[in-house]
DNA sequence: GGAGAGATCTGGAACGGTCCAAAGAAGGGC
DNA sequence: GCCCTTCTTTGGACCGTTCCAGATCTCTCC
């Protein structure tokens, strides 16, 4: 009970083979009363062909692997729907692999798509092991989006301009009056951008001095410990700029459990502009980092690329944008 | 510049391709130093085995298909994660396709799957196109979890007793004290088995008078709405068991809005224990579904299944728990 | 009626592996 | 030294497509 094959196809159709994947790839050298032919036989068998031994012959997949961090950062779900939309559009189908989920294995994700002879890759966000992605990208036509590293010879770099997403939160802060702001810093080159934007514009105002950074990670958690530690040092910060939302919503509940009221006794603002800063119950300042569109650029990058595997690698910054929400307000005039 | 084959190894070891085959497969029946060789020559030559060519050959590909609904559902990852980690294991790789994202290609999906000749087919949750899983459960074995539908013919389903669930969710509200009880449904044959569960419940306790049941859907926004609805009304609930997390925050912030604190005024309890419910900041009771759990069991049936393509499909459920948290009080003695 | 030009159609060689039957090598017993 | 058995190793068929060179058909024109 195998499945039909082409064979079949043209055997029940009396024509060749041949003709069959003329018809098959949409080809209009072939009559009328034969496509017909063909198209029926298909029909009647529930042919479908076979993608393995197809791109064997054409020696390509049409597919491209997606090397993600963590599916569990609403982010880059969002940007994995910008990457498909336009791959899609270009008749590219999409692998998905979770890197966070197989750490252990490391390498083993980029070797499963060498084997599956992708034609690109994606590697989207800060990964576990940079090593794997430029041998990958020796091979393979490669783009990274989301972060700003690696940064390898044949390789694109699509991501949202984190230093100026961070002026950009730190400036709202300073406008509405806060003077003293801490920082809750993310980890990798990210986080490295975010800090540095934000410390930049502290000084340009002068307020270096009350410029303060505390370490966080990723999580909610690490948000909730970072602003704990903020609020109960001497002289607290009247408003706190998080590295990403989820470290914000840590903070939120950090604000709330010591008695401060957001955004009256403590301004919050965010990054990523998730759904979590969009539900109403948390309607939080955040800036948005444009995933979708980060996304889109990204395969649309990997295409040129693929076309032409030797291009200079660049990088492509999206500017972000402030979404201002409820969780920021000008400080308590008592301050 | 063609990534070498089988017989470049087999050439610079000074062996042949079968050899170089069995070495690579692990085969006990080579003299250590010939393997040696080979091995060596692999390493030189950065050989990596082609996968199209080898399942066309062996005619399976160890891998299988995901149709996924909506991977901006935290439920559906954590189900994922457990799937994958199962399958793993196992030495199948995992393909993930989102159907939300393609929604209008409706049955295409399971034709790239088909024509990928995936080994097995795993249809997570509600998904828009029933027909397409029916036709594809008939080339391919096929198991649905996280959702009891479609029952098909030679396939597994594998979910959370959401009957169960709504049970637990109302009787803990009932056990506090509360007795005009209302429930936000969700859409599908889950959502039509939640609702059955609290209403059950209800009944037994002879409170199907003040039992009130509104239309929400998945989201936020659907949560928030219906919440707006059932506390305008004349009589309104002291208790609200939602269909899902999402739109148990929607309620949330709906009750805050109108004045109302929660547990004090109004108790909550959602449902699926994602990492919103987590959250500190929402602190949501929920009905933990076991998503890691049910990814797991789903994948050991596919692996049965794959093993014993004709036998009887069955129903696996899994026993929901309940997760006190902060949304959930006795109703005020006033009431 | 035949040549020439297109339009259609076909056989067979790839593509890069697996697997099987059989060849070759090595060791054991007489 | 020879035959038999057990290990190792090998050539070649096959998996299901694509693609190319050439075969065959159909027309048109003189």
């Amino acid at each position: 009970m195998r499945p039909p094959t082409i064979r079949d196809v043209a055997e029940r159709a009396g024509v060749s083979k041949s003709l069959v994947s003329l018809v098959l790839r949409g080809s209009q050298q072939v009559r009328p009363e034969k496509r017909r032919a063909v198209l029926a036989a298909v029909e009647e068998l529930g042919y479908r062909p076979n993608a393995a031994a197809r791109s064997l012959s054409e020696r390509r997949t049409r597919t491209v692997g997606v090397l993600l961090n963590d599916l569990r950062n609403p982010w880059f779900v969002e940007l994995l729907d910008g990457l498909n939309s336009e791959l899609y559009a270009s008749g590219l189908r999409t692998l998905l692999a979770d890197g966070r989920l197989n750490r252990r294995l490391g390498e083993d994700l980029t070797h499963t798509f060498t084997e599956l002879r992708v034609d690109g890759l994606i590697a989207v966000g800060t990964l576990p092991d940079p090593a794997a992605v430029r041998t990958a990208a020796a091979r393979v036509p490669t783009v990274v989006a989301g972060t700003r590293e690696p940064v390898l010879p044949n390789v694109d770099i699509v991501a949202g301009d984190d230093e100026l997403g961070a002026r950009l939160a730190t400036e709202h802060l300073i406008g509405l009056g806060h003077r003293h702001i801490a920082h809750i810093a993310g980890q990798g080159v990210v986080g490295e951008l975010r800090r540095r934007g934000f410390e930049a514009v502290m000084r340009e105002h002068g307020l270096s001095g009350s410029a303060t950074v505390e370490q966080g990670d990723l999580t909610e958690e690490g948000g909730y410990r970072a602003t704990v530690r903020l609020l109960s040092a001497p002289h607290r910060p009247t408003a706190v700029f998080a590295f990403n939302d989820m470290a914000g919503v840590g903070a939120l509940s950090a604000a709330e459990e010591l008695g401060l009221r957001v955004p009256g006794d403590l301004s919050l603002v965010g990054y990523d502009n998730t759904y979590l800063a969009r539900l109403r119950h948390l309607w939080l300042t955040t800036v948005d980092n444009a995933g979708h569109d980060i996304g889109r650029r990204a395969a649309r990058r990997l295409l040129d690329r693929i076309a032409d595997p030797a291009r200079p690698g660049g990088v492509a910054l999206t500017a972000p944008v402030l979404e201002v929400r409820g969780t920021t307000a000008p400080p308590r005039p008592a301050d």
